[in-house]
Order: structure tokens, then C-alpha cells, then sequence
DNA sequence: CGACATATTGAACGGGCTCAACGTGGGTGG
DNA sequence: CCACCCACGTTGAGCCCGTTCAATATGTCG
């Protein structure tokens, strides 16, 4: 989906990543943020007229695609569905946040370490870890455009992580043996993403 | 009003400025969005348990403090105030998509003219620029939170602008001669406001 | 086995930072 | 009303983190 179109359907992200970015005129990059399974995009096509950004696929996907009509029976009749879609909307804007923090005040290690934190607790939270461990699709190149870091520095990065032992990254498998270690080196809170949201208690047939 | 506050209000900025913003445990300090008039925030007060960032003042200020039950009786009753108000909340993800952008890819010039094209046109969506002028309580030092970059840099950067004829910037007012040319400079694309929206039409008594 | 995406490494460059002074202007108290 | 003060703005010089350019692995898929 590119910046500019009109899009019709909610997406919903079952199986498989994604990623939001925005690019220049001359070609400069920017992913702004990711889609792991579990994620709504384009809730924005209720209210707004067109897209300020593009969407692309990172993986293979599964995606829902829930037509808009159907979306606005759901907010009629379920009110805890329409809070749960606000806690979407206000935790996405809150990472969007936290990375505008990132790229303005964190360096190179900070940025990347940060950003491995925040996936690897995204995807514990549905489920999809293993222990310390789970998948990472992510290309060194995609890592360096969201955070705003040349390919070749994010390799170097990569490289003391793994030197000091703190990550294992190989064929698209991430490993944090001490995640709590890398969250402090990253100056990492975790308050951002509200977890302890009203969110374990959504349930349709409540 | 503090990060980890729980605030019980929601305020509306009738005059004056404020910012958003986030602190490291070391003191390194990022200014994630301004308030100007006519902007609402802590919308998240609904949903969300706690502040993840810090508010604050950057001039005398007029706020009304609207209670959440009142809120929520206009929610109920006022469809179209709900959807300005999912307005509010899309546009401030999108623009802070935007500062991230600006912070990943934008060198400090185009940093720079991007936040005061940005500024100078939200001024203008509320009437309150000057044909070419508006206030601009902005020290170098706040600019310098918001771009990342450091005090001496922006003050440099703001002079190359100066000596280019491309801003006037003293006295707390800043003039842009011509808006499209800063636009220009600092690849300034207006979509992300989302000023085409809806809201031309939003009025409570419709 | 070939081809193309991805990862790795080296070396030189540069945008923006840090450190350190020095102006300047508007508000305040004596 | 003037002298002081403090926040804000300006300028210079050297340095460093991350970039760019340019090769060289490595791996995976048909």
C-alpha cells in the first residue's frame, strides 16, 4: 500500500511482518515503525482521506482483511472493542514516541538495542517467543533504515552486541540471553508499551 | 505533568504553547511535540494507565480542564465530536511518524525548516499567523530538543537560514518570507496534517 | 552450479558535537 | 531610573561517531 492511495479494508496482521516507512523525494527511507502478528493497520481510513505513509510486507503474510463496513457494525455494538481499538491507536502513537526519542537522543548501540527489546517483548506479549529466543526477519539494511543508521554501521553495532555476548542473531533467529542487561544498556522502559492495559481483560462476549 | 502520572483531566490549550517530552535516566532530554493553541492532549487518560512522557509549559498558558465524565457524556452524545476527536488522536500519530522521519533522515537544516513549516502551518490552520509572521516562544535550546540536535548547531543553522533570506527570526516572532521555498529546502510535504479532513465540517451542532 | 541478496571488513571523510568564551537584552530591585 | 543579573544567543576550534566508498565473504534458492 503506498503513500497516497485510498484504502478501503482494516488490515489485520495474523501470521508473518510488516513494516510502515515513509520516503523522500530523493529516495531516503525511513521505516517508521513494524507490524508483528497481532497488529491492526490502517485504522486511520475511518477518519482520514489518504495514506501519509506506505505499508510493505517484510515476510511471507496471512493477513485479515476486514472491510470497513463490518468495522463500524463491531463499534456499535461492542464497546470494548472500540476501547481495545484506542489502546491500538494511543500505543501506537506512544511507540512512535518512543522512537522519536531513539533517533533524536540514543547512539548507534542504544538505537539497535532499544529496538531489539521492543520486538522481542511485542512478540512475547501474543505469544510467539520461545524462551529467550524468536524469529527475526529483519535485514540488517531494514534495521538501518528504522533507525536511521547506514547498513554498515548497523553491522558493526550487530557485531559488539554479539562480541559481548548479549545477542545471538543468525538465520533469522534473535536470542537475548540477559534481556534484562540489554534493556538497561539500552536505556529501555518498558512503560510505553502499557501492557498492564485493560487489554487482558478484552474479550468480545464480555 | 509528570511520566508516570495519572492524570484525571483532559486538558485544552486555549493560549499559549506547550511540549511533550521524554527523559533518559542520564539527563539526555527529547522534545517529542509542541502544543499550540487549540490542541487537546492526555486524550489517553481514557485508556491508558499512567503517563509514558512528561508535559510542560513553554509560555504563560490558558487551559480548559475538561472532566473525564464530561468527556465521555459528549462521547455518548456526539458522534461527531468522537470522530474529531479520532481525528486528534491520528493526526498527532501521524505527525509523530513525520518527526521521526525528520529525525532518521533529515540532515539539521532540513530538520530545522521542516519544524518551522510545520509550526507556521498549524498557526495558521487556528488564525493565528500574520500574513507571513507568527509568535514564536521557541528558544534555540527547546529547537534543539526537538531536532536532536545541539544548541550550538541549531543557532548555526538558524543563521545560514537567516543569511539566505529564508526566515526572519527575533523578538519571539519568526517571518518566512516564502513558505513555499522552505518547503522546499526542507522537503515539506503537508499531507501529514491532514488538513483536507473532515473537521471543515466538524460542528456540534450538526 | 550460477546468481543475487545479504553480511562483513577496511579506510578515509565529514556533519554535528563538545568545550569554552563572549555578546546581548529585558526584567527587577535598590 | 539605572545598575545588575540571568537567560538567551553567538562564535571559534578541535574532535568523534557514524557515513561513504569499495571490496570481499557467505548463504540460499532455483
Amino acid at each position: 500500500m503506498r503513500e497516497g492511495d485510498q484504502p478501503t479494508v482494516i488490515n489485520l496482521f495474523l501470521d508473518g511482518w510488516g513494516r510502515r516507512y515513509k520516503d523522500l523525494p530523493d529516495g531516503r527511507r525511513q521505516v517508521v515503525s513494524f507490524f508483528v502478528p497481532g497488529d491492526l493497520c490502517d485504522l486511520n481510513i475511518f477518519i482520514l482521506r489518504q495514506m501519509d505513509h506506505s505499508i510493505g510486507a517484510l515476510t511471507p503474510l496471512t493477513i485479515a482483511e476486514i472491510p470497513r463496513s463490518a468495522f463500524e457494525e463491531i463499534i456499535d455494538r461492542h464497546p470494548r472493542i472500540t476501547q481495545a481499538l484506542w489502546w491500538e491507536a494511543l500505543v501506537a502513537a506512544a511507540t512512535q514516541r518512543e522512537w522519536t526519542m531513539s533517533l533524536g537522543q540514543r547512539n548507534a548501540a542504544e538505537r539497535i538495542g532499544h529496538l531489539l527489546c521492543e520486538l522481542f517483548l511485542r512478540l512475547r506479549t501474543v505469544g510467539l517467543t520461545n524462551g529467550t529466543s524468536c524469529p527475526f526477519p529483519l535485514t540488517q539494511s531494514v534495521l538501518g533504515e528504522a533507525t536511521g543508521l547506514s547498513l554498515v554501521h548497523v553491522n558493526r553495532t550487530l557485531q559488539d552486541y554479539r562480541a559481548a555476548g548479549m545477542i545471538v542473531l543468525k538465520q533469522r533467529e534473535l536470542t537475548i540471553p540477559d534481556l534484562r542487561a540489554l534493556m538497561e544498556a539500552s536505556m529501555f522502559d518498558a512503560n510505553y508499551l502499557h501492557l498492564d492495559h485493560e487489554g487482558r481483560h478484552f474479550d468480545a462476549n464480555i
